[in-house]
DNA sequence: GCCAACGTTGGC
DNA sequence: GCCAACGTTGGC
């Protein structure tokens, strides 16, 4: 019998922040099986929650920063728990680290993820704001810059309808 | 474009 | 190990 309470086999919620200009909700719906690298995260917090945490089957929000307005596009779902980015030992890619390169050490990790729905309407943060469901959400603080956030299964749901 | 908040770096 | 300086993020 699985035992669905243990560690690995939860499903977990998470909020993925992404700026428009660069790479959309709509470019994820639009990439080939609809999944994406997430490559080129370079905290080591968001770093943790990917090596550690992520697994095939969370659940994401996909997040639209530096954008107007700023908010949650849709959802999407981890395909691939963590592995090593290459990008980080790239020197033609943006996110190249020049050191960890040298010292042939890649501390880097990314996922897979893919776009699983675009929401009807899209979720502003100003939406996420007056919701008080989301009064904890880590998101709405301020200088929350972490790029990778966990999500509660609450928050997740509170979210999705918004979006529905 | 401004600037507060944050993470990282490096001098000491 | 402290902390000032710096670069980046991201809402506004």
């Amino acid at each position: 019998m699985p035992d669905i309470m243990s560690e690995t086999s939860t499903r977990r919620y998470w909020l993925m922040k992404s700026e428009p200009d660069v790479f959309s909700f709509s470019d994820l719906l639009k990439a080939p099986k609809k999944t994406t690298h997430w490559e080129g995260v370079r905290n080591y917090q968001a770093r943790n929650f990917m090596r550690d945490l992520f697994q095939a089957g969370d659940g994401v929000l996909f997040y639209h920063s530096n954008a107007e307005p700023p908010g949650v596009a849709g959802v999407a779902e981890v395909v691939r728990a963590g592995y090593p980015d290459p990008d980080a030992f790239n020197p033609k890619s943006p996110y190249y680290d020049e050191a960890a390169h040298a010292k042939k050490v890649n501390p880097w990790i990314m996922v897979d993820v893919k776009a699983v729905k675009a929401f009807k309407t899209f979720v502003t943060r100003e939406m996420l704001s007056a919701e008080p469901k989301l009064k904890e959400m880590m998101v709405l603080k301020k200088g929350s810059r972490l790029s990778v956030q966990p999500v509660t299964e609450a928050e997740f749901l509170a979210v999705t309808k918004l979006g529905s």
